[in-house]
DNA sequence: CTCGTGATCGAGAACACTTCTCAAGAAACG
DNA sequence: CGTTTCTTGAGAAGTGTTCTCGATCACGAG
């Protein structure tokens, strides 16, 4: 049974609010920041929750962090990140969903999955970039 | 300044040995394993340093570990990994190369890096698997 | 060969992130 | 309203990585 929890909800709304991936840490201190006296342990927890119900996508940092999104297409998709601001961009792969299954197959693996995102600087951040260089 | 330790020429050939991706503290076990005394901080600073001058490989595991590997090619590439075994295979991406730059460039995106990696069964581990299934 | 310098080593402490523990709290349901 | 039991939260524990700092050893000079 699954109850819900006015702490879900917090947390289902915070990862709304935000356009990129957020960091589960930076996620409890935008909550707590707004009042919530919510625990670190529980947002892990309902992160974990919306990664696997399919409500939310989770990647890696280069970092080690453990990132999420909300992400509003159910299907399969990757990422265009924004390594300075977090501004993230739904990419569509179909080119390279098929070169990662030809490049499986040739190989003789199955069950073939992908990690696939592309990090770089946002419009606004390449021209910070420069203007501040 | 550089020198030539023999603690470096263990962690490099410890690596050579070794087809696919390891973690530094499967190395490190590994090399105590063989009777060398180095140090878990030694093998740390030693891979990070092969990464750093191209020597080497590193990538994060869907687990969060940072995994090493001995790249014979010193050109950008790509991996296709074992999920069981760790047999590592490394694949040329021209194509995925293109798609991520333009992709980037499409969005206003700048300094574009990649993620790409595949992971599967590799033929041998399929066969196992529909073995014991 | 011997010496001096300073990069490197190694053991453990320190860190950051994540997960677990367990008593207290509060949804859901009758 | 009461009971049940899932959920919460503070902190402990765990894991992987990096840092600290005195001791050590490689390397070039004499």
């Amino acid at each position: 049974m699954k109850r819900n929890t006015w702490q879900r909800e917090a947390v289902r709304g915070a990862l709304d609010d935000n356009d990129g991936f957020v960091s589960a840490q930076a996620l409890h201190s935008a909550l707590h920041a707004t009042g919530s006296p919510i625990g670190l342990a529980t947002v892990y927890r309902a992160l974990a929750d919306l990664a696997v119900k399919g409500d939310a996508d989770s990647l890696q940092s280069p970092e080690g962090e453990s990132l999420y999104r909300a992400c509003s297409s159910n299907g399969h998709h990757h990422h265009l990140i924004c390594r300075n601001c977090g501004l993230t961009v739904e990419i569509e792969a179909d080119a390279v969903e098929r070169w990662a299954k030809d490049v499986a197959a040739q190989n003789g693996f199955t069950q073939a999955a992908h990690v696939v995102d592309v990090f770089g600087l946002c419009a606004a951040c390449t021209a910070k970039a420069a203007a501040s260089a």
